[in-house]
DNA sequence: TACGACACATACTT
DNA sequence: AAAGTATGTGTCGT
């Protein structure tokens, strides 16, 4: 919900102001009515600001390949404004570990398929002065992550071939019953180093902090994309991811899938910084983020990594964002004052993520924010998880195990990377192993988010704060961000906003 | 130094 | 309009 476009904004804007008006003091010392004023102003700017880093994104991108270009996302388009905005750390192409095809009756010609790994790295990260992407590890970041398949033929059995090298299981073939998400992340240069993730609630240090784990995920498609996922409420009834594995895929019947077909990873930091995170130029270290497809291939809950994408390399600092005052996305400047070094300028990052001009496939691109609290959720104990049909495990317990007073039940899964378990405690925690389907858990806590998340967008329709917020800064002046834009979306993606 | 934790202030949502 | 909650960030202690 709003973490993501609240970010942005906040982030973006106001901070930006404050901050580059004094800095904290001053926040403190002014009269909140003041700040605010900046803050509209500051909103303002920022949008423009915006677009221009992405400009600039834009050509760096380039380089980079594979990202996407700006047009490209018309989905957003809906969102342009915001989308334009935000630059954020394009893809390496996709990395494939084997071979995907399904399963033709005839079972001689398999038809091999193509997968597609969307990913979008929201909020934390920003271009820096001398475009580098770099990120403050003490803040959140949010990865929106998809995948397409195509030819998508849901209702066709679909068998993995790991590549020789790259799996133990080399030569064989599994059968798939589904798939699942995940990020994790490692050092540039060095895939082998991997670094750790960590998911905090919204409680943060109060609530558990657990990795990100796997999220079953049913295919993007033209047409899965909107509607489908609304699973979240009573999706998350088992049924729902069963229906995936079961069929296959989530195979439309149930009309919704059970799964969603796009999940955000919100709330995430990397446990470390870089080396040499600031300025030193010298064996600088990055960090790349890795948006991995897996697939259940049934084993107890073996997932099996199909593909992955890595993310452009980024600078991860440990420091207070103030402490790199100088960097930071000057260049755009941010408007207001030119202090806007100031550390909101970080913040100024992307509220958004962009999606890739793949998105355009099903509109899905647009941005499904959907699912993201779902995790929390499932962090949070409750568990609605399901997650293999092997397990049903969890379900009402974990519930419990939330409940209120606990809240949020920590789950320290100690393998989280390591072991592949598919352990039944993951379900709740989500530990690696663990898939998550996103759906809402009734938690107890946090509620608004899931609700959120529940509520039926997975795209477009109605977006969260965001598109308010995004809106606002059109607007200027309104305070709170109230329900100026309804924004509709429209099954294209078109929303309207009032103001 | 870098990180973890605490705490404050702000921003946004309801 | 007010209150609550999530997030950013400064700072302290380790």
């Amino acid at each position: 919900m709003a973490h993501a476009p609240t970010h942005a904004h906040r982030t973006g804007a106001l901070p930006h102001l404050g901050q580059q008006l004094g800095a904290r003091e001053q926040y403190s010392t002014t009269t909140p009515s003041f700040r605010r004023a900046s803050e509209h102003l500051s909103r303002s700017p920022s949008f423009p600001g915006a677009a221009q880093r992405r400009h600039q994104l834009t050509a760096s991108q380039g380089s980079l390949a594979g990202f996407a270009p700006p047009t490209a996302r018309m989905d957003s388009g809906q969102y342009a404004s915001r989308s334009s905005q935000t630059p954020v750390p394009p893809l390496q192409p996709v990395q494939t570990l084997g071979t995907l095809q399904y399963q033709n009756e005839a079972a001689m010609n398999p038809t091999p398929i193509t997968v597609e790994i969307h990913g979008t790295v929201d909020k934390g990260p920003f271009l820096s002065c001398d475009q580098e992407w770099t990120c403050y590890r003490r803040n959140y970041l949010a990865c929106v992550c998809s995948y397409t398949l195509s030819p998508y033929y849901p209702n066709i059995p679909i068998q993995f071939t790991p590549a020789s090298a790259s799996t133990p299981n080399s030569g064989q073939t599994f059968q798939v019953f589904g798939f699942a998400m995940c990020i994790s992340a490692v050092v540039a240069e060095n895939d082998q180093q991997s670094i750790e993730l960590v998911q905090h609630t919204p409680k943060r240090d109060k609530g558990p902090i657990n990795k990100p784990s796997k999220v079953a995920l049913a295919p993007k498609t033209a047409s899965s994309t909107h509607h489908s996922m609304m699973p979240y409420g009573d999706g998350s009834t088992v049924p729902g991811t069963r229906g995936l594995y079961g069929d296959g895929f989530g195979t439309p019947h149930a009309g919704g899938q059970q799964l969603p077909a796009e999940h955000t990873f919100e709330r995430i930091q990397f446990k470390q910084a870089t080396q040499n995170n600031g300025k030193r130029r010298a064996a600088q270290q990055y960090y790349q983020l890795i948006v991995e497809l897996w697939a259940d291939v049934g084993g107890p809950e073996h997932y099996v990594k199909v593909a992955y994408r890595k993310s452009a390399k980024m600078i991860v600092r440990g420091r207070s964002p103030g402490h790199y005052q100088n960097e930071r996305r000057g260049s755009q400047g941010n408007g207001p004052g030119g202090s806007a070094g100031g550390l909101g300028g970080y913040a100024g990052m992307g509220p958004m993520g962009d999606f890739n001009s793949n998105a355009m496939l099903g509109g899905a691109g647009t941005g499904g924010y959907a699912t993201t609290y779902d995790n929390r959720g499932n962090v949070y104990g409750s568990a609605r998880a399901h997650e293999m049909p092997d397990e049903a495990l969890i379900s009402p317990d974990d519930g419990k195990a939330l409940d209120g007073s606990k809240a949020y039940q920590y789950y320290p899964g100690a393998m989280y990377d390591g072991h592949h378990e598919r352990v039944d405690m993951f379900n709740h925690r989500s530990g690696p192993e663990t898939v998550v389907i996103p759906s809402m858990a009734p938690d107890s806590k946090v509620k608004n988010e899931y609700e959120l998340g529940l509520l039926p967008r997975p795209y477009n329709s109605t977006p969260r704060a965001a598109d308010q917020r995004q809106h606002d800064h059109f607007s200027d002046g309104k305070a709170t961000s109230g329900g100026y834009y309804p924004s509709i979306v429209s099954p294209t993606g078109m929303n309207m906003t009032m103001t």
